[in-house]
DNA sequence: CCCTTTAAGCTTTTT
DNA sequence: GCTTAAAGGG
């Protein structure tokens, strides 16, 4: 059954270059540079099955994978099952930092002293967050300790940035909390800790992620035993985007596996560093290899780019970087898979945004009709604020019948699972063939009944027929709606049906009330929104899920994606009005956007943008950027002025 | 109530 | 760095 080391084989028929194949066979800790199109994924995926298929990690061991994004950790776990079967890959977990850190605390809680025991009941976010921080603030006005109301604070709770305070200062140390504050801030942070952990008749008990990884570390900290077990259970951890880990997140590792058997790849990339001002640490690949003794290297592939994107690449690295940049980060190679003149990268200079969606359309038009190009081999990308950069674009592509959106928008509601149940069961209902469409409904009541294979077949039996009936039920209320409430009271037969106790014993997050009704109201609207358009719930469901519209997104949401076309609008100064107070992470941010294109970039500058009150752009600021391509000899400038 | 001044948001993820 | 919302003063 299991591999000798020396015989092992990268599954699937994959060629993993050296350096890759030096760290998925190694067994000692790693930094991996992994620029952009690099295969992180990949060589992370291979070094789980090597790991796993050899015996290295042996049963009951396990492998610990972090991501940031859910999304990333579902690839990373569906890769590692494709490539080395079910049975290995049980022992392969991949979670997002904060799962990680929830699962800990939700396991350990009585591990915690009384005072820092949050309500098994607490909520993630208090939405009081959401509505205005400000309000959190009012309810201790008053009751400031007198002796505390001094020099800066003389003014109360009200000299407090409490932004700042529940942002920053409430998870700027480790646990525990002084207990005898110094200062009115250092009050206020207690008694926020009290609120959040406990809730009082107004106010329900809610933790950020932040406190939620503090309470985490101060578990292991405190309970050796823990601690223990964590250490027992992963012999290897991978950390997936590492330029992003935060203070808070890296005190946590350092606590879990600092001193301990686990080997740690860690796979990153600092030319993506662009959470910075989020919190995640500046210098956190040189922690990690000072810290955790670690050896650094570098990838040097690139299979996603064309030759001459790559090269392109390079001459930003080069020019942008400077001297922080490795030198292996210029000898990036690219795949065999393209010819040597592949991949185009033009900037086309507008006097107007009017204009500006009108060629883009045009263009746009021309790709998906005569390149064979679907919607969603397009992205458009903007530096921040989509709706205001890409208003004009999305009203012209409508009126060529053309869709577009902003993908940040619906992304997230989309993959929640009971959207996806919802989506997956309109669709049957309509006739709309989805490939799994019925899998998906099927298992998803299963679950929800507490059936599995041993249930009696009389049982499942009847589950099917109760299935049809609620697909021709649906079947006949959608074709009735005529108003948006009625797609409410639909909704809401659905959920009765699958019952809002069962759906929460599977689906714990489900729990926090407003957060799931939000998910519900929002999903409506926009249901009803496209149905009012087109009229036709078939096509409603399908522009719903949105696949026949170009997506439209920020930098930072589109990082770790990739397309064959890559549109980005708006190289301009008031998009990066940023790059005066942080020019490394918005050089960052355009090195992320330009490498997201396979084949095809296409940089706008419009001289006239109704952004605000002043409409004249300039490009001053941004000159550096239009410098470097021109200084490339490889970009192209077209001129619609 | 209106005008002026000040402060916050912008770019994210996470159950 | 610029826009918008909130707060403060007369």
């Amino acid at each position: 059954m299991l591999i000798p080391k020396e015989q092992w084989k990268p599954a699937d028929g994959i060629e993993l270059e050296k350096n890759a194949e030096i760290v998925v066979k190694s067994n000692c800790n790693y930094l991996v540079i992994a620029g952009p199109g690099s295969g992180k994924t990949e060589l992370l995926a291979q070094r789980a099955c090597f790991l796993l298929q050899t015996g290295i990690c042996y049963s009951p061991k396990r492998i610990l994978a972090i991501s940031y994004k859910k999304e990333a950790a579902k690839n990373l776990a569906e890769r590692v099952q494709k490539r080395c079967g079910q049975k290995l890959a049980n022992r392969f977990v991949s979670l997002t930092f904060d799962a990680f850190a929830k699962s800990l605390l939700d396991r350990f809680l009585y591990g915690l002293p009384e005072v820092y025991r949050p309500d098994v009941n607490y909520d993630i976010n208090p939405s009081v967050l959401r509505e205005g921080k400000r309000s959190i603030l009012l309810r201790f006005e008053g009751k400031e300790p007198k002796h505390l109301l001094t020099g800066d604070y003389v003014d109360g709770i009200h000299s407090l940035s409490i932004e700042n305070i529940i942002n920053k200062k409430m998870t700027d140390k480790k646990l525990p909390f002084n207990n005898e504050p110094n200062n009115l801030e250092e009050w206020m942070i207690n008694e926020l800790w009290k609120l959040f952990l406990k809730g009082d008749k107004d106010f329900k008990p809610a933790l950020t992620f932040p406190m939620i990884s503090r309470l985490a570390e101060y578990i292991l900290r405190e309970n050796p035993f823990v601690l223990k077990a964590l250490r027992a259970t992963y012999s290897h951890v991978f950390l997936d985007e590492f330029q992003d880990i935060t203070g808070v997140q890296y005190d946590l590792l350092k606590t879990c596996f600092l001193g301990s058997n686990a080997v740690i790849t860690a796979v990153g990339d600092n030319k993506q560093r662009i959470m910075e001002w989020a919190g995640a640490l500046r210098n956190s690949f040189e922690l990690f290899e000072k810290d955790f003794n670690a050896q650094r290297i570098n990838l040097l592939m690139n299979h996603r780019s064309a030759p001459r994107l790559v090269e392109l690449q390079k001459v930003f690295i080069k020019e942008a970087f400077g001297e922080k940049i490795d030198l292996s980060d210029l000898k990036i190679e690219n795949s065999k898979k393209w010819s040597k003149d592949d991949g185009i990268c033009e900037v086309w200079i507008f006097n107007d945004y009017i204009k500006e969606a009108q060629i883009l359309s045009e263009n746009i038009k021309k790709w998906l009709n005569s390149e064979d190009l679907s919607h969603r081999d397009i992205c458009v990308l903007v530096k921040q604020r989509p709706s205001k950069y890409t208003n004009m674009l999305i009203k012209t592509l409508a009126e060529n019948s053309m869709n577009a959106r902003d993908e940040g928008e619906v992304s997230d509601l989309l993959n929640e699972e009971i959207i996806q149940f919802i989506i997956n069961l309109f669709s049957l209902a309509l006739n709309i063939n989805g490939n799994n469409s019925y899998t998906f409904v099927y298992d998803f009541i299963k679950i929800l009944n507490g059936y599995d294979d041993d249930t009696p077949e009389r049982f499942l039996i009847k589950l099917e027929s109760e299935i049809t009936e609620l697909l021709r039920f649906a079947n006949e209320k959608l074709l009735k709606i005529d108003n948006q409430k009625q797609i409410v009271e639909l909704y809401k037969i659905i959920i009765r049906y699958l019952k809002m106790d069962r759906l929460i014993s599977y689906f714990p997050q489900y729990r926090n009330t407003a957060w799931f009704n939000d998910l519900m109201n929002k999903s409506i609207k926009l249901l009803w929104n496209e149905f009012e358009i087109t009229n036709n719930w078939s096509k409603a469901i399908t522009n719903f899920i949105g696949i026949n519209s170009i997506p439209i997104m920020t930098i930072h949401k589109s990082k770790g994606l990739e397309y064959d076309t890559v549109v980005f609008i708006g190289l301009e100064d008031s998009a990066f009005w940023s790059i005066k107070n942080q020019p490394e992470q918005d050089t960052c941010a355009f090195f992320v956007a330009l490498s997201r294109a396979k084949r095809r970039v296409i940089i706008t500058f419009s001289k006239y943008r109704d952004v605000g009150a002043n409409p004249c752009q300039t490009a001053e600021n941004v000159k550096k950027f239009y410098e470097l391509l021109a200084k490339s000899g490889i970009v192209e400038y077209r001129d619609f002025m």
